[in-house]
DNA sequence: TTTTAGTACCTTGCGATACAAGGTATTAAG
DNA sequence: CTTAATACCTTGTATCGCAAGGTACTAAAA
């Protein structure tokens, strides 16, 4: 069921700050969202391509240099969107449930 | 995004009353969920298939016999569990959407 | 009686999404 | 210089939703 809600996700989380892949694995796990790298990486890669998202690289004190996302302009337009959407579903979802 | 959603919904739906495709059609057109009909019917066969819902047949005053879906006993369980994924979906996009 | 319109059911082909599995490259430690 | 850990990415597969097209039954109009 939670298809088509990763991509909201993230893009909630990366509104807060930007974050690198498993970065982005690890939060959404806190919040009882399991994402696995082959679904996260193709995702990023097209909202990236889709002017959604831009990254910077960074070093790692650990390891090789990683690849920060943040939100774009565009990307926070497109999650305005989303927070529509969504909330569109929540009320599709009480009607649904309050005629019980 | 509702990718997924559908079948919680049209569960929820038949969860009050049996119905028929275009039943089905216009009550999540009034809640505001847009389904079409090369959705729809492979849906409901899968459900049917899986043993989640049955159906049976009634006349119409005004046209061809209806098939008429209900939720069996084994679709309750499994309209139960949809309850607690939604739940969950829940708590992640709040817990996400708190710490802005 | 034949044709037309309306209703209801279903299938096929396509694109998009998510997952599993596998692959490459950089860094630090032994 | 090999090994382990981290980080990036790709390929193949399954499923879901949609657009388009197709079949069948009923009732009304020609």
């Amino acid at each position: 069921m939670r298809k088509g809600m990763l991509e909201y996700c993230i893009m909630l989380l990366l509104h807060r700050q930007p974050c690198y892949a498993n970065d982005i694995i690890q939060r959404l796990h806190e919040a009882e969202m399991i994402v696995m790298e082959g679904t996260l990486y193709p995702l990023l890669s097209r909202l990236k391509r889709d002017g959604l998202l831009g990254y910077e690289w960074r070093e790692s004190t650990q390891g090789p240099p990683r690849k920060y996302y943040v939100l774009t302009d565009e990307g926070q337009q497109a999650l305005a969107q989303l927070d529509a959407n969504w909330e569109e579903i929540l009320r599709t979802v009480n009607f649904l449930k309050e005629t019980d």
